[in-house]
DNA sequence: AGCACGCCGACT
DNA sequence: GTCGGCGTGCTC
């Protein structure tokens, strides 16, 4: 006797397959199982319940499965819906969402096995041992007491300890530690008097967090740089974990700044928490999954994807910086991690806290809706007041390698006084473009409709795009002339700047090609803590989250950027970025200086952040959104297509819209061709769907899409929905 | 996606 | 004559 099953099986089709199975082993939904799936071996999720075989439809006509891989479910009930519900929002095929939500570990098919990760814990004697030690043992004393301070550690939560290795064997040996069951970890309480003062500001926070009380409820915490967010975010985790709760802290893709982590492991022990991110290998990702799922791993600090993770015993989710578009995935299953975040807080009956100094527009709105709840922290912790943004008009001043006089003369006036300035230019490399003074001739991709960057210190012409990189022509292709020149300004040539202008001065320039690693970051990180560099130049990186308390002086080179992008969402993001850096500035007693140099001193944008700071400009926007009918007052979707010819593209797109469901509020704007055109030697073009309520957007997606692989243009070519799109192009 | 089938060019 | 190019179709 057999039965038929659905499975999701990892494939970009929307819908799931049947298998049969004998009666006698049934996987339920959520178990992994072995199929054969069009000529190949693959991993699918069961989704359904048994089901007999109706009449039309004989057993023979369907593949058996081949094995099963789960004796129990690896996603539960409330995953499997959570994987429903992403599938169906963001419009993509179950399969490849529920495989998502596995580490690639499982998906591969590895058995769900946890391994105990073993611990040390003191034991009587080793306390006992503790009062008797003599004053010289002072390795073995920090141990013991770090033992006796957090309960149960890990081999890898003593790693910073000295001569931890002999320490550890005495120990043993003595009996005054012994290796722990694996024990639920329990996290460190600190009595209230060994926790820092809370700020009136923070008190009024953490009471408000507490009066809501631990069922679902959304809060927008917003602070300015150093108004102390981390302390709010650790004693709302505190609660949430005081009483067996889980708790996901999301981060963005910053790897480079693990204090946030340090601290929650600090305040709770080592035990209590795991990072998710990037940086760990797929063994470990998986073993943190399988803890996580087990609900006995209390905290989660992680990136995006770490808002997929299971946590059957969720108590609170804590979203920082959740302005940031690394929270938006930007291929394959393009899902925003804090809006998952946010609907899980619903689905699982959980608090969720987002974090920022500059809110997104998106989450500004739902504050004034009251969906969300607003904390504010408007003052640093110390009482230094935030640096103030000044508008430099550099109009017909006689620039020094894009730097005006003004800003050089600020600049000399903070090194003479003994202050560390940080240049903030948003593109890398020594030039945007490489141009012949006889002829006119730009060096371009020959696989993008871009210019190439010259890249001097590596002797190269990178396309931005692409990564296809060339040696610069010794003479033009064209003319034939030797004179080269280089146009505009990048960080490398800021630098050279700087250097030449400042020969006394320590300069160093932070972008990721000159800081290809973590360490070589943190290594120069930490000389400019130490005081060891002068000037800063660099780009966003430096705008998240370092702490540099001798900085007193903050220059943006060019602002102008931004204002004349097609991006609608280019202003926000500019003020975001102009409101971060300028938080850099002025930690250590005395107020910062900000200068942003500018051709358009009266653009109202700009005007807006100085006279009223980022929430005078998110006002603003807020104001120019709804008038507009833009997100987050309409909502949008984004259908890219990318074909060999720009011309089979627009076909395809044509032909999309043509069999658009029409409903009203529903509108496409396009085809176009993408600012872009040609990427990687392919041609893009896209078409954007805007809709003024939710619902309406996927009456029209859903039965829309299904229909765009039978079009007569989709062969060879690929197509992709993005829900809620971030980068318009 | 990825694999098979199928129908056209240059090779031991 | 075959090996293999990648266009088209299909996946329970």
């Amino acid at each position: 006797m057999e039965v038929l099953l659905s499975v999701a099986v990892p494939v970009p089709i929307y819908g799931s397959f049947d298998y049969r199975i004998g009666t006698s082993a049934v996987p339920a939904p959520g178990c992994r199982v072995e199929i054969l799936f069009n000529h190949r071996t693959l991993i699918g999720i069961v989704v359904s319940e048994a089901r007999e075989p109706g009449e039309t439809e004989p057993l023979s006509r369907f593949r058996p499965i081949e094995r099963v891989i789960d004796a129990e479910p690896l996603l539960s009930p409330a995953m499997m819906a959570l994987g429903q519900w992403i599938a169906d929002y963001y419009h993509h095929p179950i399969g490849e969402v529920l495989t998502a939500l596995l580490p690639v570990s499982l998906r591969r098919g590895e058995p769900a096995q946890l391994r105990a990760t073993p611990a040390y814990r003191l034991t009587e004697g080793g306390l006992a041992a503790l009062d008797r030690l003599p004053a010289r043992s002072q390795r073995l004393r920090a141990l013991l007491e770090a033992l006796r301070d957090q309960g149960a550690v890990s081999r890898a939560g003593l790693n910073g300890i000295q001569g931890i290795a002999a320490s550890l064997r005495r120990c043993l040996d003595e009996g005054w530690v012994e290796l722990a069951a694996e024990a639920l970890p329990s996290p460190i309480r600190l009595a209230e008097s060994e926790l820092p003062q809370l700020t009136p500001d923070q008190a009024r926070a953490v009471e408000a967090l507490e009066a809501a009380g631990s069922g679902f409820s959304t809060h927008l915490l917003q602070g300015v740089t150093g108004s102390g967010k981390t302390e709010v975010y650790l004693r709302a985790i505190a609660r949430a974990i005081a009483h067996g709760g889980q708790v996901l802290l999301l981060v963005p893709e910053i790897g480079l700044t693990p204090q946030l982590l340090d601290r929650v492991r600090e305040r709770f022990g080592e035990m209590v928490v795991d990072g998710y991110h990037s940086g760990l290998n797929d063994a470990a990702r998986g073993q943190v999954w399988l803890r996580a799922a087990s609900g006995r791993l209390p905290v989660v600090v992680g990136t995006r994807s770490a808002a997929l993770l299971p946590m059957p015993r969720l108590a609170l989710i804590i979203v920082d910086e959740e302005h940031d578009t690394s929270f938006k995935q930007q291929d394959g299953l393009r899902y925003s991690a804090r809006d998952v975040a946010v609907l899980r807080g619903s689905r699982e009956n959980a608090p969720v806290i987002l974090g920022s100094a500059t809110p997104s527009l998106e989450t500004l709105q739902r504050v004034q809706a009251q969906r969300y709840s607003l904390l504010r922290l408007p003052r640093r912790v110390r009482s230094v007041d935030p640096p103030r943004l000044q508008l430099l008009d550099v109009r017909g001043q006689p620039f020094q390698q894009g730097l005006a006089p003004v800003l050089v003369a600020a600049i000399e006036r903070h090194l003479q006084a003994g202050g560390q300035v940080l240049l903030f230019i948003n593109r890398r490399g020594y030039a945007p473009a490489l141009i012949c003074h006889d002829c006119g001739w730009t060096a371009t991709c020959t696989h993008c409709d871009a210019r190439l960057t010259w890249h001097r210190g590596r002797g190269r012409l990178i396309c931005h795009h692409c990564g296809a990189r060339q040696v610069p022509p010794a003479a033009c292709p064209q003319c034939q002339s030797t004179q080269m020149l280089a146009v505009g300004h990048g960080t490398e040539r800021i630098e050279e700047t700087l250097r030449t202008r400042f020969p006394e001065a320590r300069v160093e320039r932070f972008d990721s090609d000159r800081l290809r690693s973590v360490r070589a970051l943190q290594a120069l990180l930490k000389d400019t803590r130490e005081g060891r560099v002068n000037i800063l130049v660099g780009t966003q990186m430096l705008a998240k989250g370092h702490d540099f308390a001798g900085l007193s002086l903050v220059g943006v080179v060019d602002a102008d950027q931004a204002l004349f992008s097609v991006d609608f969402r280019a202003v926000e993001r500019m003020g975001q970025l102009l409101t971060q850096v300028a938080g850099r500035a002025g930690r250590a007693g005395q107020r910062g200086e900000v200068i942003v140099q500018t051709h358009q001193p009266d653009h109202p944008a700009l005007r807006r952040l100085i006279e009223a700071s980022y929430d005078g400009l998110a006002a603003l926007l807020l104001h120019e959104r709804a008038e507009a009918q833009l997100p987050p007052f309409s909502h949008l979707a984004l259908l890219r297509a990318e074909a060999s010819t720009e011309q089979n593209a627009m076909d395809f797109l044509d032909a999309a819209g043509a069999c658009l469901p029409t409903l009203p509020g529903v509108q496409k704007l396009g085809p176009v061709p993408a600012p872009m055109e040609r990427r990687a030697g392919r041609f893009r073009a896209q078409l954007l769907i805007q809709a003024l309520d939710r619902v309406a957007l996927h009456r029209a997606l859903t039965p829309w899409l299904p229909l765009l692989d039978t079009l007569p243009g989709a062969r060879g070519l690929r197509w992709s929905i993005d829900v809620d799109p971030v980068d318009l192009y």
